[in-house]
DNA sequence: CTGAAAGCGCTTACAG
DNA sequence: CTGAAAGCGCTTACAG
């Protein structure tokens, strides 16, 4: 027994002169409270600046007006933009947020091993991060809904992009330019996993090669942790084959910026040698004259939680695809006469 | 009343032939309980997957176990950043984050009129934003630890860097590679509002001129929102006054990368026609070759959360300021000779 | 070392 | 329209 001297629902009913039932109805604008007394209770309930305890409200039959949201890493802009979506939704509809940074191995393992949001959270959003199978399922255990953001898990609700023709369209607008050899700069996460969006790209840029006619060199594909510096290192790479490529995707935005310093770095200009196609529209994409797929993240992430909010009203929803667009900037232009052989 | 069939600790007590207290106490490691005893009530929890309801046990005394998070906005890297090492931190002391955004003015005076927070938390952890007296002052009832991180807020312990010193040091890297025309790009957050680390860096700007002997030219110090962007548009606007500067400190490394572009499509070349330093050391400063000075901001998320932690065990807490570092790249050089008077 | 019982602060049938 | 009372699932003195 614990003292908080926290002011109680018994405290404002006495002071209204009712019961506690009555206050706990009127506070919820639940009916059968005149409308008298729901005024008084309410105004009394002001000036004592009284919240109602959540626990005691939950214990005793009530949701917990949370959602666990699941993301790998909030530093990473992708990450963060998509939090920021559904912190702001969910914030909109009176829930709040509880927080479950997935960043490594081990702690994935851990989090679908306890599953921590147990007991706490009426749902969860996951944003797509790569899972073994055995993982997915313990998904089941929760006991709650989940939805997914950008990606699908298993045949939970989401909200996704078309990776493949999000590739496809890259590797369009570069056969487009006249590019032959085109290469791909594929990201990892977690050490060396790939993840859906990452497999769907890479289908989609072999299938834009296959329409276009073009062969599929296998030295044209690499895999780096998505970040600039790595996306520096596979663009070194790549020129440092003996028919290095003219035009290189990259995973996104952030691979991109790191493979057109890295090329820059070499003394290769861009785009007169080598273009550069990037996936996201970054906020920096704009300033450094990306060429790029537009993604729409907030959108994403502002959908998943919808639905969130919809499944905890038992309605139904419908998955979603969001479209993307080509934005053409200043990194992408025809190969070098010399270099198309 | 809800059925919620979930198991309860009475679930675990029957099966383990002893009262709920005793399986309250083992299950949180108190004393009083026989070694074999705990040791089959712990099987059994684990067999059942049996996780104790956080309502109930706060209702009952127990600590709420989750730490409130308000941040301005997790899209950005600094505050993503700071935000993936406050909540790495909680997490390993089993605390959940409760994440608050407080994205434009309208959230943020809607936050601290309602503290969302209260009765949900038993800390609170900010990340470093600005907040009229008023609004301050308002976290007095909040009634749990408040810690401050990323800067101060009154008189709540904080783990801040040393913004003037960082200006400082990068006015007196310009001043020694011999520029006389040194501007800064200043940033503003919520529209137009001006917070401590950006007065800061400001006086710290105007102390390294004063200590070279360099006059104060108003026409020198722009403000502009810190995104890559706005930071584009205050280069273009330094460059265009009569007698422009020959090297622009930034508010920011993202900024930086703006001003560098914004030059670039000026025509200018960085370093040889103008120098730019930033401030953080952003994942893409070593690619884009940004001279900056580093601060450590994962070390600072890290610290503010420690200190949480400290003060929910009543412990003393001491304030620290964490160093910074300037880092030369290729993005600073001397003044070209005809800029020099 | 262990248990019975009160109590935490609400919500919700059930009565009136 | 309103209230008395049971119950949510724990924790914690208090006894033994």
């Amino acid at each position: 027994m614990v003292s908080r001297n926290e002011i109680n629902m018994a405290d404002v009913a006495q002071r209204a002169g009712v019961s506690v039932a009555t206050v706990s109805r009127a506070l919820r604008g639940l009916p059968g409270v005149g409308e008298a007394t729901r005024t008084r209770i309410l105004e009394i309930a002001e000036e004592l600046a009284y919240v109602i305890s959540p626990e005691a409200s939950r214990l005793s039959g009530g949701p917990t007006r949370r959602v666990g949201v699941v993301v790998p890493a909030t530093e990473k802009w992708f990450y963060g933009e998509m939090l920021a979506a559904i912190e702001r939704r969910l914030r909109a509809a009176d829930l709040d947020v509880l927080l479950y940074q997935v960043s490594d191995v081990a702690v994935r393992s851990r989090f679908f091993r306890e599953l921590p949001t147990r007991r706490k959270v009426d749902a969860v959003v996951l944003i797509a991060l790569p899972l073994p199978q055995q993982e997915v399922d313990r998904l089941d255990h929760l006991g709650v809904e989940v939805v997914v953001a950008g990606g699908r898990i298993r045949d939970f609700p989401h909200v996704e992009v078309d990776d493949r023709a999000i590739a496809r369209t890259a590797v369009e607008h570069l056969v487009g330019l006249g590019h032959s050899r085109i290469a791909m700069v594929r990201a990892t996460i977690y050490g060396d996993e790939h993840w859906a969006p990452d497999t769907l790209r890479l289908e989609g840029y072999l299938a834009g090669l296959t329409e276009a006619g073009l062969p599929h060199r296998e030295e044209y594909v690499v895999s780096v942790p998505f970040t600039p510096t790595d996306g520096a290192a596979a663009a070194e790479q790549l020129r440092s084959l003996p028919e290095p490529p003219t035009a290189i995707l990259c995973f996104s935005d952030e691979v991109a910026f790191g493979a057109m310093q890295g090329l820059r770095a070499l003394g290769l200009r861009v785009p007169e040698d080598v273009s550069v196609v990037g996936i996201d529209d970054h906020p920096l994409a704009e300033v450094m004259g990306l060429t790029t797929v537009r993604q729409d993240v907030a959108a994403q992430g502002e959908l998943a939680a919808e639905m969130a909010l919809l499944r905890l009203d038992h309605r139904r929803v419908e998955d979603v695809v969001l479209s993307h667009e080509l934005v053409v900037r200043s990194s992408t232009a025809p190969p070098p006469e010399r270099a198309d052989a």
